[in-house]
DNA sequence: TGGGGAATTGCAGAAGCCTTCAACTCATGG
DNA sequence: CCATGAGTTGAAGGCTTCTGCAATTCCCCA
């Protein structure tokens, strides 16, 4: 078993986390296990770059896939993905505040330049 | 100011996470602000490999810098990252457990290998 | 005022990731 | 048995990200 280090498992799961689509699954796959084929409906892209995400996802372990007849349906493995969301939310919200926290204070310094410098 | 869509946002942090060298200057600006010169002599790494790491991580605005004398102290902005790396760690135990299980039985079926079948 | 250390920036080459097209597998229904 | 629809896989091309070197900035101290 090839040991990797702690901090380089933790930045390629993160990884793993960064894509729109990727992301999106993960939301939808929150309200309960999912066919392809509704996630196809909801998120606008093509199958093939679909797959590519969910195969993404599969390989890291975070879903798991089962073949129902010729429809495949998808589902989180087990994992709590919420909190994680969750957390990235929080922060993400506070962030988003704090920039425009920061674009306010440029508009009012377009008016008042000097109080920049 | 320019709209973009949650789930993109959601994806850029994720994507501004992953990265060995992020994640362990995260972890530990935790433990309180720090010089560059500590995190330099933590993480093993190019001086100037280190400062384009922590360029991404000012450009998202999870972590400030201030100049102290000749020296530059990086801290966390406000933003509690203990949770998300917290149920980072949670998921990822689950994963590398699950792929711990998978690898034990796959050693099993070496030995019978019919059990796979 | 000039030397020197601390940190950052600019950049080029290498490495990795994303999208898309075409080919393929698998199950269903005629 | 073959055609068709649902998903997946493979591979190429274009883009972004990473690493490490060289040059630069900023501050301190002699």
């Amino acid at each position: 078993m090839q040991r990797v280090p702690l901090y380089q498992a933790k930045a390629e799961f993160f990884r793993m986390l960064g894509h729109p689509v990727r992301i999106r699954v993960l939301e939808l796959l929150q309200e309960g296990p999912k066919p392809v084929r509704e996630l196809l409906a909801a998120i606008e892209i093509e199958p093939s770059s679909l797959s590519q995400q969910l195969a993404v996802l599969r390989r890291s372990g975070i879903v798991v896939s089962a073949r129902d007849g010729s429809t495949v349906v998808y589902s989180l493995a087990g994992a709590d993905v919420a909190d994680l969301l969750r957390a990235a939310r929080r922060i993400l919200t506070e962030l988003l505040a704090g920039q425009q926290g920061l674009l306010a204070e440029l508009r009012e310094a377009e008016q008042s330049p000097a109080r920049l410098l």
